[in-house]
RNA sequence: GCGAGAGUGGCGGAAUUGGCAGACGCACCAGACUUAGGAUCUGGCGGGGAAACCCGUGGGGGUUCGAGUCCCUCCUUUCGCACCA
């Protein structure tokens, strides 16, 4: 019989779909233990693409094989539906968003069945429906009742090509993250933010519990939530300021330094700037300037190249410390977005401060006691190239009362000293700033607020909600929201005086739908709750997440908090989302990524038509480990279809191998046989358990088929009893099952079995029959192979030594030299050393 | 600049705990079957050498009986962060 993968799909094809069934998770009343598999929902775009393949290949490989071994396995797939292409899209060919996009969604969907993914299609989402997104204008609602969701005026970021503010994280290298050429602006605008700062310190802490998360991503939200230890200090001015605070607050990790502060120094856009300045119109003109070029080189995501500037202002400041008068700069390299927006400037032990006081000749004083190498501390501690000298594990020195003190105990002290003297304080600061959310776009979540000309600011009753999209939208990437021109719908009635309102015409974020879909998959159709706590107890944390590494900030970090959050409302009980993370590597070809600019995108729509659904899910799992960057190659493709056409007609061709015992005593051959079948058992089960390296467990099953070629002469011979042979069948079958669904289900039918193929029957390996009887042992003489020998598998290390040195290729390398040892590795190798 | 990963045949990759480098697949070569082959099957396939043997995992050094694997150093490359005080 020929391998003929179309016809074997479609009629497979066929049964699943009318089998809707088929891949449903059991209720939480289960006896079965569970397992929630999950992919990243895609955007529906218009079609899936390679990567998309490879994520729900390694998702469904997974999920299968766990409904193998007798998990309750939750598998579901949604949509990541609201977003900016829609509106493109409404823009180019005058179809509506929604249009646009649930037709996407029904070819994607249809793709994935024609992949053979294994989805509970009961479970599906689509967030930009009603019933999804309405609650998230609960959840909104909730968290402005619990203050965590505020309305404030602030500069935020700008994309013009997207014609909408971005967060934070939506900013990469200073552009935007959808469109990696268009430099951010900064505007400022009245927005709605969501409070993570709020659960920065969980969010960084708890970190070192998510062991099953790549450290990759947990060192990248690390530094991303920058979690930093210090003081503040207050530097009193020397000519008081008036009605104004008269005092400059700096944040420092190095109070310990702060006897070597001989500068104050500000952020251009720092408050005080103005008044320092006055009116003196060459300060003023030379501190414009440099604000302009601070937000230039900031636009253009040019950042740490940019050559350090600073200007002095002529006041001066008073060290809290030493009562030292110390200038007072503004200068580029101190930001105003982190921290107070001002420093204290310690040349001889931070880089920036050095180059800066180099460049304008401020004092250098040391203040720490350099050490070398070797941590010896250096006598002549004026040596400057040593400076800066940054290091902590060292005294203090030129520091008052405070001398010969250690760094770290110095940061302790002088911090509390601080504090009890009323001149500052021990602090913890993040990098890490509040999600704004609000989007100036049509296809979102409509933020469920009011502004009513009595009452201010006035949240929507929850008995209101939805509040729904209107439909008759005209949309275009100018003047501002969409929503904002559809009158009749801006415009309402107070809920609370029943006078005129106006509804916030901002969306939401997009991400915000993506924060918690996965604990809605649950249970989505649920009308009255976002979600059933006692079931998503069952159902949670995930046990496997499997996405893109590009999420490692974004999603990841959003759906931490949101997860937090609910938490904190008593819906969840979980703290994390999911226990372990899998990040897959992207598909690339020819060393770039797939895309159409460079004309190498692989269609899996034509893999499927040439190859079928199996080799082209196969070949993603076995051309390179998941976890590693997959660089396609046409041609291999090819080769695990030829691989999948020889396993298909070898288990065809002795499909009537009648079953039976297998007889304790085989012959030699058939003895071979029935050990590489258990050794694969055992390879591809370790694999699924462990490592996940696909691509190793389709080796090994390739070399279990190639092993029952080279034995089918032995097997027509009748040397192989007709019970192993089906015992080989059934588990090759098996074994391919997770990886190759649709042959695996048409061979498990020609076999005449009439068990589930996906329930409870993952192959067990009798590790006495993996067990090899002869083993090769290579002898080495000085490390060199010399001779190989075929031992019995239980042979003692003195027979082994003894055979070994009785080797006539050994006996001549050795050659009258002196035997020093031999070294003898159970079941490996013996390795004489002579001299 | 800082941090993390990677570097193995013509190519994708394997070597799971320091123990026979190159499994498996692609490409290529030879043969078989065939009217035919872009089907299938069999064999070969790191480099040098007639062979014995020698060399070989980015470069250099080290530890060890033994290093792709551990340590030091340098180079290349991918990704992340980038004045974070």
């Amino acid at each position: 019989m020929r391998y003929e993968p179309q016809r074997i799909e479609e009629k497979w094809f066929a049964r699943f779909e009318a089998d809707p069934k088929l891949y449903a998770a059991e209720p939480s009343t289960s006896k079965r233990k569970k397992y929630y598999v999950l992919e990243m929902l895609p955007y529906p775009s218009g079609a899936l693409h390679m990567g998309h393949v490879r994520n729900y290949s390694i998702g469904d490989a997974l999920a299968r094989h766990m409904w193998m071994r007798g998990y309750n396995v939750l598998h579901p797939m949604g949509w990541d539906a609201f977003g900016l292409p829609a509106e493109n899209a409404a823009i180019k060919a005058k179809v509506h968003p929604r249009q646009w996009t649930l037709s996407n969604i029904a070819h994607m969907k249809s793709q994935m069945k024609r992949l053979g993914y294994a989805y509970d299609w009961a479970k599906e989402v689509a967030t930009c429906l009603p019933e999804y997104y309405r609650w998230n204008q609960w959840f909104f609602l909730r968290m402005y009742e619990r203050g965590l969701a505020y309305r404030k005026k602030s500069r935020v970021n700008w994309c013009p090509e997207c014609a909408t503010v971005l967060a934070n994280e939506q900013v990469v290298g200073g552009c935007c993250w959808r469109h990696e050429t268009t430099p951010v602006e900064q505007r400022e605008l009245e927005q709605w933010f969501l409070r993570t700062t709020n659960y920065a310190e969980e969010l960084n802490a708890e970190l070192e519990k998510l062991q099953g998360w790549p450290e990759k991503v947990r060192t990248m939200q690390r530094n991303w939530i920058g979690r930093s230890e210090g003081a503040y200090v207050n530097f009193q001015l020397a000519a008081p300021a008036g009605k104004r605070d008269d005092q400059i607050s700096v944040f420092t990790t190095r109070i310990d330094t702060i006897y070597g502060a001989t500068a104050v120094v500000l952020a251009p856009g720092h408050p005080l700037v103005e008044h320092l300045v006055g009116d003196d119109p060459e300060l003023v003109g030379k501190v414009t300037e440099l604000v302009a070029q601070q937000r230039k080189a900031k636009e253009s995501g040019d950042l740490g190249a940019v050559e350090k500037r600073a200007v002095p202002t002529g006041k001066f400041a008073i060290n809290p410390f030493n009562r030292e008068k110390v200038p007072i700069w503004v200068a580029n390299y101190v930001v105003m977005d982190y921290g107070t927006g001002a420093i204290m400037s310690v040349p001889a032990h931070d880089e920036r401060d050095h180059e800066f006081a180099k460049k304008y000749g401020l004092e250098i004083r040391i203040v720490v006691l350099p050490r070398r190498m070797g941590d010896v501390p250096d006598a002549d501690s004026g040596d400057s190239d040593v400076l800066p000298y940054t290091g902590e594990d060292s005294l203090l020195i030129n520091s008052g009362e405070w001398n010969e003190m250690s760094c770290r105990e110095g940061q302790q002290k002088m911090a509390e000293f601080a504090e009890e003297n009323g001149f500052g304080k021990k602090a913890v600061t993040y990098r890490l700033k509040d999600w704004g959310i609000s989007r100036q776009r049509y296809w979102g979540t409509p933020i469920p607020m009011l502004y009513c000309e009595k009452c201010g600011i006035v949240p929507v009753p929850e008995k209101d909600l939805p509040v729904v999209l209107p439909d008759n939208v005209e949309i275009t990437l100018e003047g501002g929201s969409p929503l904002a021109r559809v009158s009749e719908w801006v415009n309402t009635k107070c809920p609370k005086c029943g006078g005129n309102a106006r509804r916030e015409t901002d969306t939401m974020d997009t991400f915000v739908d993506s924060s918690w879909y996965f604990y809605r998959y649950t249970d989505p159709k649920l009308a009255d709750r976002p979600l059933d706590t006692a079931t998503i107890g069952y159902w949670f944390p995930i046990d496997q997440y499997i996405g893109g590494v590009e999420h490692a900030i974004l999603h990841l970090i959003y759906s931490r908090f949101w997860t937090k959050v609910m938490r904190d409302m008593g819906i969840v009980k979980n703290d994390e989302p999911a226990a372990r993370l899998f990040t897959q590597g992207m598909v690339i070809k020819g060393g770039a990524k797939m895309s159409k600019s460079l004309g190498n995108v692989v269609s899996p729509d034509d893999m499927i038509a040439k190859y079928g659904a199996d080799a082209t899910r196969l070949y993603t799992l076995f051309a390179a480990p998941p976890d590693r960057d997959l660089d396609w190659q046409d041609m291999g493709v090819e080769g695990v279809s030829r691989f999948l056409s020889r396993a298909y007609r070898f288990v065809t061709r002795h499909a009537n191998a009648a079953a039976g015992a297998i007889p304790g005593q085989l012959s030699p051959e058939a003895r071979a046989l029935q050990r590489k079948l258990h050794q694969t058992i055992k390879r591809v089960s370790d694999d699924f358990a462990a490592r996940w390296h696909f691509n190793t467990s389709i080796s090994a099953i390739m070399e279990l088929v190639n092993d029952l070629y080279a034995a089918e002469e032995t097997i027509a011979s009748g040397k192989v009893p007709a019970a192993l042979v089906r015992e080989i069948n059934r588990n090759l079958v098996l074994l391919l099952a997770p990886l190759a669904p649709y042959v695996a289900h048409e061979l498990w039918e020609t076999l005449g079995e009439t068990s589930s193929l996906l329930r409870d029957n993952w192959p067990k390996y009798d590790p006495a029959l993996a067990k090899e009887d002869e083993i090769e042992i290579a002898v080495q003489v000085n490390g060199k192979l010399r001779s190989r020998l075929s031992v019995a598998a239980d042979a003692t290390e003195d027979q082994v030594r003894t055979r070994a040195l009785a080797d006539e290729r050994v006996k001549a390398a050795l050659d009258g030299k002196q035997i020093v040892k031999a070294i003898v590795v159970p079941g490996k190798l013996v390795n004489v050393v002579v001299k």
